[in-house]
DNA sequence: CCTCTGCAGAGAGGA
């Protein structure tokens, strides 16, 4: 066939499917709520009710159904502990245990409710939750403004020599070899750079742990009997009775390395640094289990977070395989490893807070009841007042600024009363303006994404069969693997995949989109994400994070196009920063939010390198007067530029010139600074020109 | 009718 016919084709069945939409079938698609039973069961909640027993115990009785048409009612009746969950007609729950004649019970011993499941919550973020909710989702909110430290460094490249070595060796000179290699990865060349670190300093760090990782294969792995491992106590769910607690873990092989699991189930999602396959001997009785193994290079706290956090890990193993029952723990500094079974006990708790940190994050902003009254972001959970914890929190700044600018705890009658002295330290360096300003955009962001949340999710990809989302046009289902892989680098891999039989559906997906690839069958839900890289009539070609051919060839696959999930994260991050305490801030603050005007210098000559002017002036050339005009009067700059213009009329490429000669205003200028000290040579990036020069368009 | 708009992100440790 032509290339033309192709496209004629193409054209003619695009053109037919949009003369005749299969018009309920989009409507299912593009349901918000969608609700059915079975694994990932959804009940939609249409009353709630306080129940007072007989014996003075409460209940609380949900009256739900998962039907679309609300038809079949069914009853969930909540009992101890589980009456806490702030659980509202309109909700959104998923359901785990029995149900008998339409009827499930929740309660100490059996079943979870989880609210909001599709709401994936980290395994982090909930241990972190335990010891301050409030805390957790703050950093939930403010992402970036957790800055990177130097044991986070340390922490992240050991967890690598770590995951390297299990797949390779814990040979000494190998371990030596994988830390030299992992120390000089760009990407960690960076965060040395910003920390002020040399590869030396870090690489010395590195390898005080490595005859510890020895230690722990030595005492773990490659045993020759099963007595010559370390013995240790743990008793499963399954072994019953049996109060047997001591044993000997034998750790077989990492089955996968950070592998990342989203669990619709538990409405939670993650990364297990190590999947192991191990085997648990007990008296002359061997198991073969595959569980988390979690790496901790901290001090060996052996923490509730840190166990939780294993806890939660044995929920995510559940979507891929049979329940771990128990995750280990092992702390790199020292070697010594600690079993930690995942107790119903924990596992509800845990679920009980997710729910909790669901419901803050869900409900950010109170809508008006009436029309008078006005749209306001909802207070975060309480501020907890331990001194001991709130002095090394790394959000006690937003904390401490939600609380004055949104929550407005500035009085004594307030319930924070204790934290008040904290809350005006924190913020004393804002002014009023300030204050408003960051509760204004606070609202005006969450009410943004609010509104792109409702639109679309990727909850589709697990509620939908592919069949069935493929009429959207958003996804593409049946697909087997051709040819080999290729590995363009750690982490991307090329894959082919072809339709197994037939040619491609009709697809809005193209080159360069987003998309997260699964396994049809349940288990290989989201098994990696990527890009399209092309895309033709009969075959896509995928750029992928994980290499698919440990899989069977004959697995079938689903490609979705990931939901562009609107990123307020960044502006959110940058609105924390513009209220720091720094100069750096506080002189954006007086340029953005009190509008003091920009600056600029007189003359070009003082600014641009004698030798850099023709190169300016031949990048000049391309731009028309107007542009011109901008470009100088950026160079000219000392605060910020903001260049407006018509749709067309040449704003990007003006910018474009601009990185350009800036680009070369670098070049110039490097190249004629003194050599600088070894601890201070640092490459001189553009932003360093750049930074004086916001440009806003 | 146009343009836009942003794209990874869970966890790295501290106490």
């Amino acid at each position: 066939m032509e290339p033309l016919e192709d496209l004629e084709l193409l054209m003619e069945e695009t053109f037919a499917e949009e003369a005749e939409p299969p018009a309920e079938l989009f409507q299912k698609v593009d349901a918000t709520i969608v609700l059915g039973r079975g694994v990932d069961n959804r009940y939609l909640v249409l009353a709630v009710s306080a129940v007072q027993k007989e014996d003075g115990s409460h209940e609380k009785h949900l009256v739900i159904t998962a039907s679309q048409s609300r038809a079949c009612k069914e009853l969930c009746i909540l009992r101890n502990g589980w009456c806490s969950v702030p659980v509202e007609p309109g909700d959104i729950i998923h359901l785990e245990g029995d149900c008998t004649s339409d009827t499930w019970i929740i309660d100490e011993d059996s079943g979870y409710l989880i609210l909001y499941p599709d709401m994936l919550i980290s395994g982090t973020s909930i241990a972190s939750s335990i010891r301050c909710l409030r805390r957790a989702v703050l950093s939930e909110t403010f992402r970036s403004s957790d800055p990177v430290t130097r044991q986070m460094l340390i922490g992240t490249v050991l967890h690598e020599v770590f995951q390297k070595a299990i797949s390779d060796s814990f040979d000494p000179e190998k371990l030596q070899e994988l830390a030299l290699q992992t120390v000089q990865e760009i990407r960690h060349l960076k965060e040395m750079y910003r920390l002020n670190l040399n590869q030396d300093e870090v690489k010395q760090d590195v390898e005080e742990y490595l005859p510890s990782f020895s230690k722990w294969a030595g005492d773990f792995m490659h045993k020759h009997s099963p007595a010559d491992s370390p013995q240790m106590q743990l008793s499963l769910p399954s072994d019953g009775g049996n109060n047997n607690a001591a044993c000997n873990i034998e750790v077989i092989k990492a089955l996968d390395i950070e592998e990342s699991i989203w669990s619709p189930r538990f409405g939670l999602k993650g990364k297990i640094d190590v999947t192991v396959g191990v085997k648990i001997h007990r008296g002359c009785r061997t198991k073969y289990k595959v569980m988390p193994l979690e790496l901790k290079t901290g001090k060996e706290s052996n923490s509730i977070e840190h166990r939780s956090q294993l806890v939660l890990y044995t929920l995510l193993s559940q979507e891929r395989r049979a329940d771990p029952e128990a995750g280990l723990l092992l702390y790199l500094r020292t070697g010594r490893m600690y079993p930690v079974p995942a107790r119903r006990l924990d596992k509800r708790e845990l679920l009980k807070l997710r729910n909790q940190m669901a419901f803050s994050l869900f409900h950010r902003i109170s809508k008006p009841a009436t029309g008078k009254e006005k749209t306001e972001l909802n207070p975060l959970p309480q501020v907890i007042e331990e001194q001991q914890t709130c002095k090394y929190c790394s959000q006690a700044g937003n904390c401490a600024l939600y609380s004055r600018a949104v929550e407005q705890h500035t009085d004594d009658r307030s319930a924070a009363r204790g934290t008040l002295p904290r809350i005006k330290e924190e913020t004393q360096h804002l002014k009023a303006t300030h204050l408003e300003y960051f509760s204004l955009w606070c609202l005006m962001l969450t009410l943004e994404s609010k509104s792109k949340d409702n639109k679309k999710n990727n909850q589709n990809i697990w509620l939908m069969p592919s069949s069935e989302m493929e009429r959207s046009g958003n996804c593409i289902g049946n697909l087997i693997r051709t040819e080999h892989v290729k590995t363009v680098c750690d982490g991307e891999y090329l894959h082919n995949f072809q339709r197994r039989n037939g040619a491609m559906p009709v697809t809005n997906l193209m080159a360069g989109d987003r998309i997260i690839l699964s396994g049809e069958e349940r288990t290989l839900f989201a098994l990696s994400r990527g890009y399209v890289r092309e895309i033709n009539v009969t075959t896509i070609t995928c750029l992928l994070d994980r290499n698919l051919s440990v899989l069977p060839e004959s697995t079938l696959f689903r490609l979705d196009q990931e939901e562009k999930n609107c990123d307020i994260d960044t502006p959110l991050g940058n609105l924390s920063k513009l209220m720091k305490n720094t100069d750096a801030s506080q002189k954006l603050r007086d340029l953005i939010i009190d509008f003091r005007e920009p600056q600029f210098i007189p003359y070009l000559s003082s600014i641009l390198p004698h030798d850099a002017k023709d190169t300016v002036a031949s990048i000049l050339k391309g731009l028309n007067k107007p542009q011109r005009q901008a470009m100088k009067k950026v160079l000219l700059s000392k605060d910020y530029t903001l260049i407006v213009g018509m749709p067309g009329t040449g704003k990007t490429t003006t910018i474009c010139a601009l990185v350009s000669s800036l680009l070369r205003r670098y070049i110039q200028i490097s190249r004629n600074l003194p050599r600088r000290k070894f601890a201070d040579r640092r490459p001189l990036s553009p932003w360093h020109f750049w930074k004086n020069s916001t440009i806003v368009t």
